[in-house]
DNA sequence: TTGAAAGCGCTAACAC
DNA sequence: GTGTTAGCGCTTTCAA
């Protein structure tokens, strides 16, 4: 069933289906009426190709993540795909991975399936040599492309992020005014809101008048699922020498690995170590006790950022950059 | 750039440029690569839409999953979604809810905007009333749809699950040999495969002899990230009267929750009460004792539900129904 | 208010 | 091995 079917059981012409399909005013209520009926009766649909290629558009948005099941991150696409979807927008997804090659693959795929737009959800797409970056350089070329929790400046680029630096030297701050001055920082990756909360906890650290050497930091490598692999490291850490009686981790999987440490140790929480997680993610009240947690308000990000996009896409003025701050959840695991 | 552009520069018709970009191999080496060359030189990449206008197909597979951040959900889509690119298909995702409306419009935009196949992720999408599948019905009368952990019988329609029955009644089974008899079954739904794990588990029970109105189940229906709020509908079970010192989940959310309840209550784990969950997902290992959860093998799963549905497109004979079983991950949440 | 017709950029059948 | 040409189904001028 084309168009053409339908203006000829209607007995108009194709421009004329076109119109009442495209809500057009120029036509009468009666032949508007007739169109519709006959579109009714054989429950015609355009062909979005034809369509997309009259228009050069499929209203349809790249969302790019490096893993879709990451919790924070499978939290996001949920935010967005949805509220998209409200706007009149479907989501090709794209897991990526963290490889920058593969990146840049998905990317140019995205770019050639000709989506109006594109999300890149999480900070681990933007790199610190800018070189790296190009690639979103080149793709804001062809389309805006939108960041989450991460910034980068280039024209077409819009970047919508949380404050990590603040509420990370506010958390920081508050765990040293609750008596603990040896706090660990057990984080997992060095990307862009990576660095910036880990520059938090270390400027906040030497606000106390702490030496670098006496700043205690430690890097997880493995997957972030392995809460034991995480609770070992610690172990190790702490065998070797290392002495803390806080650890603020980068996110709420570490954390929940520092928890599991304690447990392993015999450590009573929060008596004998206190322990921070990031992103206030369902993992905070899934443990005991409950995970102190830095809230970023993920929805709020992600409904601020599908907003951004479609008012971009409409043509319309948009910040370059968008920061809101995050917040401090109190629960169990601190005092 | 088009097509016609590139085949002016570089001297020769469309056909033989349409030919080089598809790999066909009725042209001239010399000529495929003046061709290459010229493709190059302005990066050319044919618009999408035009061959999408041709082939009626722009390789692309609609997923459909109730909410993308549960935690076994964004696994399978991650899996899936992998798996499609692999095999040179896109996904564009559609979170629906839980709403058969919802779930019905999804569908028909799906449809719409011209998916080589559906994919339904979750066994939500099954009704237990016929007529309310019709949605399902109807889809695979233009595409294949593919069902995971579900199963219906219709033409065009497959499906590829876990033996939830089987590992059920087998964990039931299993409980019960580690001298507990007292069970109690939480669950959150009744759709396809809650069902059948609740019968499983009601079958076990009654196998060994007890009555019905002897056996315990509880039915959660709140958010199935509200931890809390499974702990205290365990407590105001236990509360009002219901005894038992084993408690099977239907889900690894719901066994946290028996956890949360247990420690709220001074019960030991498992000396006092055992626990099982479903899903082996990363909840099982963040817990303390770590989780007994059945594995039903997510990734198997996706990727045979993939390969599947690659093989019904390529216009393969493919199994109506493939059924695979799951198994129990001991850990220290049951004797 | 309506219709005719020219694209949009590609694929593939057909001719050479 | 290569070119010509007719679609694919829609939107959108331009005339009437």
């Amino acid at each position: 069933m084309t168009i053409y079917d339908i203006s000829e059981k209607a007995g108009v012409s194709i421009a004329t289906v076109s119109r009442v399909l495209n809500g057009s005013s120029n036509v009468s209520g009666k032949t508007r009426q007739k169109v519709l009926d006959v579109i009714e009766k054989y429950e015609y649909t355009p062909n979005a190709f034809a369509r997309g290629l009259g228009l050069n558009t499929m209203k349809t948005i790249g969302i790019m993540c490096a893993d879709s099941s990451d919790l924070y991150l499978a939290k996001a696409i949920y935010y967005i795909e949805r509220k998209l979807r409200a706007g009149g927008y479907d989501s090709i997804l794209c897991c990526t991975g963290y490889n920058l090659e593969t990146k840049i693959s998905s990317m140019n795929l995205l770019i050639t399936k000709k989506v109006d737009g594109i999300i890149l959800v999480g900070s681990n797409f933007i790199y610190e040599n800018d070189k790296d970056n190009k690639y979103i350089h080149d793709a804001a070329m062809q389309v805006p492309v939108m960041l989450l929790n991460a910034a980068l400046d280039s024209p077409n680029v819009f970047s919508i992020l949380s404050d990590d630096y603040a509420s990370t030297y506010e958390a920081t701050l508050q765990m040293i005014a609750s008596g603990i001055t040896d706090i660990l920082y057990f984080y997992n990756s060095r990307t862009y809101s990576g660095k910036k909360r880990l520059s938090a906890f270390l400027d906040a650290m030497r606000g106390q008048g702490l030496a670098n050497e006496d700043i205690l930091t430690l890097l997880y490598r493995g997957s972030h699922e392995d809460i034991s692999a995480m609770a070992k490291q610690l172990t190790a850490f702490s065998q070797s020498g290392g002495v803390f009686h806080g650890i603020i981790a980068s996110d709420d999987y570490l954390a929940l690995g520092a928890i599991k440490y304690a447990r392993e140790n015999g450590l009573r929480i929060p008596e004998e170590l206190s322990v921070l997680g990031h992103n206030n993610s369902m993992l905070a009240t899934c443990c005991d006790p409950e995970l102190t947690s830095v809230d970023d308000n993920l929805e709020l990000l992600c409904n601020q950022l599908t907003h951004a996009l479609m008012e971009v896409l409409s043509g319309n003025e948009v910040p370059q950059k968008t920061v809101f701050s995050g917040k401090i959840i109190k629960r169990g695991t601190t005092r």
